[in-house]
DNA sequence: GACAAATACGACCGTTCGTGTTATTTTATT
DNA sequence: AATAAAATAACACGAACGGTCGTATTTGTC
């Protein structure tokens, strides 16, 4: 890979740290030279323009988001050990971004009413998500450890729940309990599709 | 009321919607000049700085979320009933401001990191909330109309997530069943409460 | 109607924004 | 080692930012 390709990387990995931070509004071309230790001009010329950048950090950050939860979820056993596995993935990436928290969280705020190529890429990746979590819901179905007749689109609206308000609690209120709320809710949530 | 009492208010009214669709960050006094028809230095003369103002939009928001959902949800009966208004006008709340959503959703992620006057504004608003909702549960409880041993702190957190995931359902993916989704989760939220 | 206070305005400050253009340095190839 | 190419930096730009200031206009009081 050339040099230039690797900067990129570089530039985009610290870009995704600073939005789920600062937001993506709040991520100027200026902080994002000083976190890079780079010149403003040297680290644009990577870049056509600044909404090109804010497109690969939602690339970039799909691709985190995938390597840390989905693919390691998906290794999980068929059925509701997949789905269990789905949530707490989740959990521990937004944990693990001790400062920012899901940048995906953060820009939906400021995405939601401004159409263009941000929103539709967000949108997209949120959809996917969902469907993950509808998939593997459907799936457990089959496996027989839920319901036949769940409804598991149904089901993914309610653990996305779960998990906004664990972002809520924990990252605004600083709730220490947010962990233990996000698992009692979805523990009776498995037992009513079971 | 003095006259610049009167602007002062205008100019936060007007102000809260506009936060509710560009954010917190992104409202510039300028866009505030445009919006309430007056000149920049003529309307910033009202505040002591741009985080004075914005502390004044946080309270406004403030009063009219009390006056729209949950003085309203007060007057309804004691019990099951006053929970179910304080979800419903919840929504409507999100509902009625087609573009911008709710402006303390808006608010949370991009002040969950930046702590200050702004934050500690915003997470009492939210503890508030909370607060309402885990005592009118508790309310529930004592009518009869919720199990005794009901965790009513829970509960408000599992109706704060079934908030969230309609505001992102109905926001961001701009899903027409939004409404139908929330309306699910929060009836069987109830069954399971009773 | 005069006068003082309250209110609003236009012009402007220094700074930073995103984005070009041009020059210099680093890397890869011969 | 020389050279072409790629990567980075330096600098400049117009616009917009939050904020200040002196002045004009409106308002309420006598």
């Amino acid at each position: 890979m050339s040099k230039g390709a690797t900067t990129r990387e570089r530039i985009l990995d610290r870009a995704v740290d600073l939005v789920a931070i600062v937001g993506f509004e709040g991520m100027s071309l200026g902080d994002l030279a000083k976190a890079t230790k780079m010149s403003k001009s040297g680290l644009f010329a990577h870049f056509e323009s600044k909404e090109d950048l804010l497109l690969g950090v939602l690339e970039t950050a799909g691709a985190h988001f995938i390597d840390t939860v989905i693919s390691p979820a998906l290794r999980e056993p068929r059925g509701e050990p997949r789905v269990r596995a789905l949530l707490e993935r989740w959990l521990a990436w937004v944990q693990a971004r001790e400062s920012g928290g899901c940048p995906f969280v953060a820009a939906t705020s400021e995405l939601d009413d401004c159409p263009g190529r941000l929103r539709d890429a967000l949108v997209a990746v949120q959809l996917d998500w969902i469907e993950t979590l509808a998939t593997a819901a459907r799936i457990a179905v089959e496996e027989g450890h839920f319901r036949p007749e769940l409804d598991t689109r149904q089901l993914a609206y309610d653990i996305y729940g779960i998990s906004l308000a664990f972002h809520f609690y924990h990252r605004l209120l600083r709730d220490p309990e947010a962990s233990g709320r996000a698992a009692d809710a979805f523990e009776r949530l498995l037992e009513a599709s079971r």
